[in-house]
DNA sequence: GGGACCCTTGACGCGAGCGTGACGTCTGCG
DNA sequence: CGCAGACGTCACGCTCGCGTCAAGGGTCCC
């Protein structure tokens, strides 16, 4: 019966090829694509030249070994694929080494089936986990609000707490103009100080994302409130700008 | 020092309201936590939009058989959640199918509800030890959650046990930022203690994996939480679409 | 019983970040 | 043209979050 999406696309590097049936079948069986090399060569070009979402990776092949191969895909394609090693050797110098070539685990021969799904699986899942975090943009301006980290260009700036929050909120609405009433209430809630303390975080907020940029963002709208915008990149309808 | 906690959260869709409540009672009495769902719709809604460890699943449902909630639970929502089959059926094609679909255990009407409970304890055990020996990574740190073993550089480190919590804590997460609060609650549980005593056990830390080195890992986000990250080793990603 | 951890608790101090207010600037309206 | 309200700018205390560290107590094992 044909599974009409894949559990994730694998290549595996593996030179013995009872071993190499064995767990193809296996994962083909459970729903994942393979894609197989039996040497480091074909290997790395493979892994280099398409998108995997896992790599598995027998530590001693002919060719290139699978150190080799694993530190040339980090250094030199710059790929980030989650990689499996397979080894026979357990010894703590083995695991370190590996795992300092860029593997992000390993499993030492000769290991359970099922834990070398389990294993793919908690790979697969963590390299989505990051794609899934909420990134807000506008312009060249960017939010990650998982790990609060603002950047422009590509510099990273310095955001105080209420500026993050601040932040998150017009960029959120961008590029809708919102009221300071509105701001206010969704940063203090019911107990907002009784000076308008949102100006000062505003002009602390420009100081840092506009301030050191040619191009303003955060635009003032007289007696209305705030909006966040890239104005250029703006569709111009019939409207005009002065 | 046994910290109470759930034996395990559990999804029981089952359209029969005497059978569920039969069951629902008992596993509420063995410490079990429980959802429920009468038919097959909102057991999919609910099992693809939460994460429970085990899902008990009754064959014949309204609205979407258990069959196909399996399937799609497994293909669409990418959800590996154990699921134990029930069914009034004992057909060996019955049994094949149910596995195929991805179930990882069945069990035949009427059943000892003591069978019930020893086959969903072995799954979550099996499923726990998986997800519990693994590899975690953050920059040149790594901790092996199987043999509870942490390295930096290649120089290994004593830490202690709580402090060994908060590190897979951190790095499960990493390079999010959690709160204070989230780590309490996942350390202390409910019975959490009066003075903020994480502050010490970060410190602690730090001393132990920061301290000896040059470059920190462990960031402090003032009034947000902490974050574990490789400051260097992250690409704010300046990707420009069109 | 004594010693080696490890966890909790509290004290101390520093500094980031916030609220506050004063003052300058701009906009819109009469 | 001038006034008033809205907004930008900026510096000054003060609070509170957080790092730091040591003392006390519990647990386990020799």
């Amino acid at each position: 019966m044909a599974r009409e999406e894949s559990a994730g696309l694998i290549l595996l590097v593996e030179d013995n090829r009872q071993i190499a049936e064995m767990i193809g079948e296996y994962l083909e069986r459970r729903g994942y694509s393979l894609d197989f090399a039996t040497d480091g060569t074909t290997g790395y070009r493979l892994a280099s030249s398409n998108s995997y979402d896992v790599i598995v990776l027998d530590l001693m092949l002919p060719g290139m070994d699978g150190l080799a191969l694993c530190r040339r895909l980090r250094e030199e394609a710059k790929k980030a694929t989650p990689v499996l090693m397979l080894t026979a050797r357990d010894t703590l110098n083995d695991k370190l080494v590996g795992l300092d070539a860029g593997a992000d685990d390993y499993l030492v021969k000769p290991f359970e089936i099922r834990e070398l799904e389990a294993r793919i699986r908690a790979l697969i899942r963590r390299d989505r986990k990051q794609v899934s975090a909420q990134i807000l943009k506008v312009g060249d301006l960017v939010l990650d609000t998982a790990t609060l980290q603002v950047t422009r260009g590509n510099q990273s700036l310095a955001v105080s707490p209420i500026g993050l929050k601040l932040l998150a909120i017009l960029m959120r609405e961008s590029p809708r103009v919102i009221s300071r009433r509105d701001i206010e209430r969704e940063v203090w809630g019911d107990m907002l100080p009784d000076s308008d303390t949102l100006r000062s975080h505003l002009y602390n907020l420009r100081k840092v994302i506009d301030k050191p940029f040619q191009r303003p963002l955060l635009h003032t709208i007289h007696s209305a409130g705030y909006r966040l915008a890239d104005l250029d990149s703006e569709v111009p309808s019939s409207q005009e700008d002065h």
